[in-house]
DNA sequence: GTTGAGCGTT
């Protein structure tokens, strides 16, 4: 067989990339995958049964169907996480790469003897990194120290030192903490938490823990209370989640649908207009609760 | 002039 090229598209009606076959005829993965970087394997539109059939691979060698590539376009195969989910990773990764960072944030520092100044807490502090700003909380009448105060760091690895550990400052040991007013969980766990629609009640936060684990790390299970099909799983890594969303998942013989927990605070009354009880029940029920939706069911 | 596991006058 002479020289031959065959028609490899990422999508059937993308325009196709001509890739040259080998003098046996057969195609190397690795000449499909040089064009698309990731690709496992090629799939073609079978033009009798209109069905997408496999193209035979051996050891990294594309054998043609019947022995003969055709006029065909074939279309590629990326391994199990389909490219689209690829690029979202990509993308994800190149965010927190192109950000380099992490923004820091006032830390409070808890357990000041009440003789400590802002002085004190600069030379302090300035040992584990740039300090952008300290505070000691006063009494406004008397100017007595309450006792704690704030600082912030220019670094971010400074900072996560700093709450790592505990503090001796004149004499009292103090913690640094993230303040209450920055560690409310809106934004930096939206992205790692995800909706899991379509539960069914006998799955139990074990089961979801246990199965999730298997793509990463998982931080927090919440199945709200009195059964509502719905949980969230929560992964140590963001990409994680985003990886998974749009997914459909079988958990337990039952196919759960993911999506991305939105924060919290979202048009209930739209979801729930007729609530027994009133909108109001339905508020202080949801305002007292972790409830969170996808936008899809807003 | 006191206190101690706390959350920021602007």
């Amino acid at each position: 067989m002479s020289e031959l090229y065959i028609r490899v598209a990422e999508d059937e009606n993308e325009e196709p990339m001509e890739i040259p076959s080998e003098d046996d005829g057969t195609v190397l993965l690795s000449s499909v995958a040089a064009q698309f970087p990731g690709a496992c394997g090629l799939r073609y539109r079978n033009p009798e049964s209109q069905c997408m059939r496999g193209v035979r691979l051996v050891e990294g060698v594309l054998h043609a169907p019947e022995n003969d590539w055709g006029n065909l376009v074939y279309v590629v195969n990326y391994p199990k996480d389909n490219k689209r989910k690829m690029d979202e990773i990509d993308a994800a990764s190149a965010v927190k790469v192109k950000r380099g960072f992490q923004k820091t944030s006032d830390l409070i520092v808890l357990g000041l003897p009440w003789k400590t100044t802002e002085q004190d807490l600069k030379d302090y502090f300035s040992t584990f990194g740039e300090v952008i700003m300290v505070q000691v909380k006063r009494d406004a009448k008397t100017g007595n120290s309450k006792g704690f105060g704030f600082v912030r760091f220019t670094d971010y690895e400074t900072q996560t030192k700093v709450i790592a550990q505990r503090h001796m400052i004149d004499g009292r040991w103090c913690d640094c903490k993230l303040p209450n007013s920055k560690a409310c969980p809106d934004e930096p766990m939206r992205s790692r938490k995800i909706f899991v629609g379509r539960c069914t009640e006998d799955m139990t936060t074990d089961d979801l823990r246990q199965y999730f684990m298997q793509y990463g790390e998982v931080t927090d299970v919440f199945i709200p209370k009195p059964f509502r099909a719905f949980a969230f799983v929560t992964f140590a890594d963001d990409q994680v989640a985003q990886a998974l969303c749009g997914e459909d998942l079988i958990i337990k013989g039952v196919s759960v649908h993911i999506s991305n927990a939105e924060p919290k605070h979202n048009n209930i009354h739209q979801l729930f207009p007729n609530f027994p009880g009133g909108s109001a029940s339905l508020a202080a029920m949801f305002d007292r609760s972790q409830y969170q939706f996808p936008s899809s069911h807003v």
